[in-house]
RNA sequence: GGAGAGGUGGCAGAGCGGUUGAAUGCACCGGUCUUGAAAACCGGAGGCCCUUUACGGGGCUCGUGAGUUCGAAUCUCACCCUCUCCGCCA
């Protein structure tokens, strides 16, 4: 959420922010529900202070044994204009509230100009793209020969889900260890262990709602869940309501979650394969800091997430993403792509973000200043990395000729030692 | 699932329906004292919102939401959460 105060001083200001993104604000709109708000909070609060002041005097009155019928009469009155005109406000007040859980982050300064993906600015390339001696199968090709099997998800499942069986389990399980001691040992960042089912406070805390409630999978019963879409949401709101105290920042987290997305826009995209799935493990990064600290976490946070790719040995590009491509809830976002031999070009494996306080004051999660003021954190988070898509990248990048797969130095300790995946 | 207890400020913990935004203790900030610190004493101090150039003024906030009432932390109802005992269970 965007700050009121700012929407209310200088809204057109925020039209000009939000249109870098493609994002039309509706000022008159706003600034003509803030006016009737402001009119009549203004009145109700007038209102209440009177029947405050009279029911006060009732109280005296009695207390002398006083008549009190006029002075009761008096706040008959006032309670029943109070009602009214409350019930107006809070009306407004909740069109207001819709209509500003709608808004999208301002975007940071540095973030380049530009409508879609095809604006996003290459930061830098890391690795040696290999240069095959035969024509490098996709992962899809390789993993069926190994024990990825698309069909049998089918059949349990139905499309976008992969049961995965042997070796390329552990291979999965390997990923996910490495990824989660590498940040808790080398990064500096503390395990979390969370739910996978949240509520809907917690998803319109990390901005997924109400925005985007055909992204999600939800769970019948009472109460109602929604599946996590992403680690980010239950780590994130670890901070929901808290007042942190300045020394015990940064908080960085790291946790090993399943993720769950309906990616209904997406069908007819990457449908062969597990690229695109409606289930898939992520470990992903959070920090929770100081604001004069964000741009530095964001990256340092970036940092961790190409430690990854680079321990394991996988040539990759970071993408500073454009105007119009970054998320609703972040100001800025740099993207990791892997690159894939099959498709001979750089896929997303990453995503980092500063939120800034757009999520921190969703969540009312702030910290003590040196003022001794309650201030909002700086929200970050990215993935470090995706472990589907990282599988992908090993298969691909690590195929020998004759169909098997060497397993990454870094990953053979969680293999039980094992250097290669044979096919079946 | 059954039975019971409870949710008050950073923490602990009072609070006959009416000057209680809330006693008291701890913690915190300022001052006195001290070479300095501690102790003692004095004083200050929650958060959010509206309004005001400012000084200030007003409102909300005792788990959440409704209700009763001239007036609710105090009464009623619903929901959420925590704890104890029993049962079940990985």
């Amino acid at each position: 959420m965007l700050d009121p105060k700012l929407l209310r001083s200088d809204l057109n200001a925020v039209a000009v922010q939000l249109a870098r993104r493609g994002f039309q604000l509706d000022v008159g709109r706003l600034s003509s529900l803030e006016e009737q708000r402001k009119v009549l909070q203004i009145e109700a609060d007038a209102l209440r202070a009177e029947r405050n002041a009279n029911a006060k005097r009732v109280g005296q009155a009695k207390a002398q044994g006083q008549e009190v019928a006029t002075l009761l009469a008096a706040g008959e009155n006032l309670g029943g204009r109070l009602t009214g005109v409350d019930e107006q406000l809070v009306a407004i007040q909740a069109q207001v509230a819709d209509f500003q859980l709608l808004l999208p982050n301002i975007l940071h300064a540095s973030v380049p100009e530009g409508n879609d993906e095809l604006a996003n600015v290459e930061m830098r390339r890391w690795g040696n793209i290999r240069e095959f001696e035969f024509l490098p199968l996709d992962h899809s090709a390789i993993g069926e020969r190994m024990g990825m099997d698309f069909e049998a998800a089918g059949r349990i499942s139905g499309a976008r889900f992969v049961v995965m069986t042997g070796p390329l389990a552990s291979l999965h399980r390997a990923l996910i260890q490495f990824m989660l001691d590498l940040h808790i040992r080398e990064h500096g960042y503390t395990e979390a262990y969370v739910p996978y089912l949240v509520h809907r406070e917690a998803l319109v805390g990390t901005g997924q709602l109400p925005k985007f409630e055909a992204d999600l999978f939800s769970v019948r019963g009472e109460p109602g869940f929604f599946l996590i879409p992403t680690a980010e949401v239950p780590v994130t709101n670890l901070v929901r309501d808290q007042i942190i105290a300045a020394e015990k920042l940064p908080l960085k987290f790291v946790a090993h979650t399943p993720c769950f997305r309906s990616e209904a826009g997406a069908s007819g995209r990457d449908t062969r394969g597990m690229i695109r799935q409606h289930q898939f493990e992520k470990v992903e990064l959070v920090q929770i800091v100081k604001p004069e600290d964000s741009d530095a976490a964001l990256e340092q946070l970036t940092a961790h997430a190409e430690g990854v790719l680079q321990a394991l040995e996988l040539p990759y590009r970071v993408l500073a993403l454009c105007a119009g491509d970054v998320g609703f809830s972040a100001a800025k976002t740099y993207d990791l792509e892997v690159w894939l031999p099959s498709q001979q070009k750089y896929r997303e494996i990453s995503s980092c973000s500063n939120c800034e306080s757009f999520q921190a004051r969703r969540l009312q999660a702030r910290y003590r200043n040196k003022a001794g003021k309650p201030e909002l954190l700086h929200t970050l988070n990215g993935s470090g990395v995706a472990i589907g898509r990282a599988l992908v990248a090993i298969l691909e990048n690590y195929q020998q000729a004759d169909g098997s797969v060497l397993v990454p130095t870094v990953l053979q300790p969680y293999m039980a030692g094992a250097q290669l995946l044979n096919s079946i």
